[in-house]
DNA sequence: CGTCATTACGGAATGCGTAATGATA
DNA sequence: TATCATTACGCATTCCGTAATGACG
């Protein structure tokens, strides 16, 4: 087999067309350079060159394996450069799972801030709840979570990314619309609820029952995705309790009331991740989160 | 700079995730091994596995870079191959340059027989007469001609390839086409002649000339094409000498009529090259001209 | 005789294998 | 203590550079 030295010692050769000055240009004296072209013949069992005394030629064969030769040269030397960038972790890949409310404005910062200083690592994005997120996480098929409470804190790193206030969507119309704000979360039982599932939006649910006296009679259940108790608000199935951030989802003919102090800053998202991932460019992007 | 070795070690490594397999597949012991796999990160600076003592895993890097390693190594064992079939003519590129006539059916064939022995020898062809191909030999920009005598034969070799009867092309229902065959060449003075020009196709014009006394108030001259000649035969103008192989052509209201001996075997093609070409292929070619 | 490429030879460096050492569960 | 990976050391090989030789115009 032969050897990256004798690659260069061809390419060299090949297009100085002359040992002397190729010698010159690597560095070296004429006599090993001769004996690297000649081992390097010898490995192939081809003749690359035609010796002439007043120079030298490349042979049919040394033609073909000059550009061989070349393209080895050039991954030789791009191979190093691409491990050095992934190492620093300006180049790779992120994988970030995000719970659908942080979709709807924090998630296109984020993305945009990250494809900015860091334009070669590439983002893979995948939308699930804060259990799929933590789950994936463990089994290492996620670097990065956007991720309501709770999550187990001691596997993970985790920095609070937003802290919003609750508000209270109604159809434009309804009775509390007119009333002094900040609506007092006490006054909101016997008004018929649309609730988060317990299931499916655990932290929602029991951040609202902490609230509210609820009077079960009143609550509308949904699966859980605040657009789709936003659309209910909005045909008269009742009001719903919601992060500000929905104000986003510009539906036509809902209100957004600011509530009492008691529902200041509860609604948090963290990002989250797991203490020994070693992926470089995962700590990259941790460090651009503000 | 790493080396080919230290690549070849790597992707073991990485592959088997455990020094001792690896090793063991590499026919070596795992100190030398660990060293190669040391000293390529050391070139590279950076890290490539993670050791733990009940097995190796692979950093980010590592991972980009393996697949990097994997693609050298594939070229590293393409390289040769490539030359070693270019060295043996399997190979390449032969440029080859035709007359016009010899397209009609010899050239389809070679090329036939070339492509069926010789699936990887790439074929360049260029029409060009006689005068052309002489002086692209000579400057290196041809490696094989079809082509008309006079050549200068001295830096050449060359196999006759063909040697065809001249026939004469009458238009249907032309008084020749019902006497006797054959047709004596000395009865057509003074029946009008579509002839080659003399400038472009002097081998045709010489060799008729010195068969037929000519008659100089009878004859048309052609661009030298004999695809126009024929043509022109049909279209009434007069009768042609052609080579036999221009019944190729196949055009309607048209007879061929044989010719006595005199025009017997007269029109040559010659396969032509360089005899200190060095091109491979080309002798691969050349053999196979029967 | 002048220009290149190729052998001849002595010293330095590199690399392998065996044996010993470290590190970790 | 059992399992890997890593250093320690002796020996063989490889490779460079200087000097001599060969080939060709």
């Amino acid at each position: 087999m032969f050897t990256l030295d004798q690659i260069r010692c061809f390419v060299a050769v090949a297009e100085e067309l002359h040992f002397g000055r190729a010698a010159e240009r690597l560095r070296m004296t004429q006599p090993p350079l001769s004996r690297q072209i000649q081992k390097l013949e010898r490995s192939l069992d081809v003749v690359l060159l035609h010796r002439d005394p007043r120079g030298v030629q490349l042979t049919a064969a040394g033609q073909a394996f000059l550009g061989e030769a070349r393209s080895l040269m050039a991954s030789t030397q791009r191979a190093p450069a691409i491990a050095k960038a992934i190492a620093a972790g300006q180049a790779g890949v992120v994988r970030i799972g995000f719970t659908a409310a942080a979709g709807f404005g924090l998630l296109g910062e984020l993305l945009t801030t990250i494809e900015h200083h860091l334009p070669k690592v590439t983002l893979e994005l995948s939308e699930m709840v804060t259990r799929e997120q933590t789950h994936a996480l463990d089994e290492g098929s996620l670097d990065l979570g956007l991720a309501r409470l709770p999550f187990a804190s001691d596997a993970y790193d985790s920095r609070l990314l937003l802290a919003e206030d609750l508000v209270l969507a109604v159809p434009a119309g309804h009775r509390l619309a007119s009333t002094v704000r900040p609506v007092d979360v006490r006054s909101l039982s016997g008004v018929p609820l649309v609730m988060h599932s317990p299931l499916t939006a655990r932290y929602f649910y029991d951040l609202i029952v902490g609230l509210v006296r609820l009077d079960h009679q009143n609550v509308v259940h949904t699966v859980g995705q605040i657009t789709t108790m936003v659309s209910l608000v909005k045909a008269g199935r009742g009001v719903a309790l919601v992060p500000e951030s929905a104000r986003g989802l510009r539906i036509e003919g809902v209100r957004y009331l600011q509530l009492d102090d008691s529902a200041s800053g509860v609604v948090t998202l963290h990002a989250i991740w797991k203490r020994d991932n070693d992926n470089p460019a995962l700590s990259r992007v941790v460090s651009l989160l503000s």
